[in-house]
DNA sequence: TAAATAGTGTAACAATTGTTACTGTAAGAA
DNA sequence: TTCTTACAGTAACAATTGTTACACTATTTA
């Protein structure tokens, strides 16, 4: 585990932090689209991302999606720190989007660290700010840019954290994390074919150049 | 300038810390309309409303703007935090919305009162669980509601936060708020008017049963 | 007071997005 | 193999939102 630790996180903590990590925390491997967060639920502890990507999802009452952003290596999930360092429920859903590795740590361990190492509180807080960041980025995607430059953005940030070209993703599905319908997300990806942007098949969308 | 602090933060704070902060801090008081923080601003100190709101607006790079939040009393505002850890630039644009108290703390204070009170701590997370929370609301806003509901729940929301049932905007103003036009606030307005809701007048809405 | 400006009302139209319905076909199950 | 289901393509239409244009009036300015 330190070897996986010392990889992601080896620039930003000292090696006495390091060490208390490895002893307080558990190694975790996560396959493909399992859900690790859902709506509500309480969360105990907090997860340093190895590899891989996690989603987190919005819902609305009506059971709505809509995509929020990618957790990758060296991040971590801030709304579950707020919500464990308030008690409350998680206010959004996680699952993983990769074969994900990660570290968890127990909630306890948070607030000792952050009196007692400086880079530990420099990494929450910077945490705070990048993931507050990407929620800046959704509400500009969704208030100011219409759903084929949406779609295009999707495309390219689904291939940014997958390291792939070849997206394995229905229309349907990539409809429900735009939150839009099938039919827009076909007609638009149908238009960006014809762009020669990519390949359109069955399940699986092979990207050229977005 | 104590007086003011206990009122507003003086079930949070121990009264070790609320001298610290009177001595530290500087108050200042904000007439309405006033821009407070302008997008790319590097900010070196950060707010603790005591009475007053401030809105916090998003903009895009053609110029156009979206809502975000209100900051109130007992509010301060995290981004400003996040800008002065990591010594970025302000992604946001706060404005008073109405007159304005509060109290200015030098960044350097925030990471000594970190490690040395955990009241301090305490509001710190809380305060950036507060604005997250914010941020995911105007996301689900943004995304999974119509234009009407969006009105209504801004014309509700701008009731709360200036304490009176009449608003105080041309209809030009609120489509700027919620990043809409001119024609179609006009267009859902009337509608309301209709419904008994409110009450349209020049420069001036009075709300009567949202 | 006259002229200019700002705020609003409204119609007509355009663009975008969503919905329904139906087709064809690939992949998997019986 | 045949049957079933899942996925995608497309047309036709509906709903929502945005745009343009113009009229009317209150308010401000000259």
């Amino acid at each position: 585990m330190m070897q996986e630790l010392k990889n992601s996180y080896g620039h930003i903590f000292e090696d006495e932090l390091l060490n208390e990590i490895v002893k307080a925390a558990v190694y975790k491997e996560i396959p493909e689209g399992h859900k690790m967060i859902e709506i509500g639920d309480y969360v105990k502890s907090m997860p340093l991302l190895i590899s891989g990507a996690i989603k987190i999802l919005r819902e609305d009452t009506d059971g709505d999606e809509l995509l929020l952003y990618y957790l990758e290596k060296g991040d971590t999930c801030t709304m579950t720190m707020a919500c464990c360092m308030g008690n409350k429920k998680s206010e959004i859903r996680a699952i993983s989007e990769t074969k994900t590795k990660l570290i968890m740590v127990p909630i306890e361990k948070m607030e000792i660290w952050i009196t007692k190492y400086k880079s530990w509180r420099d990494f929450v807080f910077e945490s705070y700010h990048n993931r507050i960041n990407e929620l800046l980025n959704t509400v500009d995607s969704v208030a100011f840019l219409n759903m084929d430059q949406r779609l295009l953005q999707y495309l390219k940030e689904k291939v940014r954290v997958t390291n792939t070209n070849i997206i394995k993703k229905t229309h349907q599905e990539i409809a429900y994390d735009l939150h839009s319908s099938r039919v827009v997300v076909s007609r638009l990806l149908k238009k960006l074919e014809k762009l020669g942007k990519l390949e359109l098949h069955r399940s699986h969308i092979k990207t050229i150049n977005l």
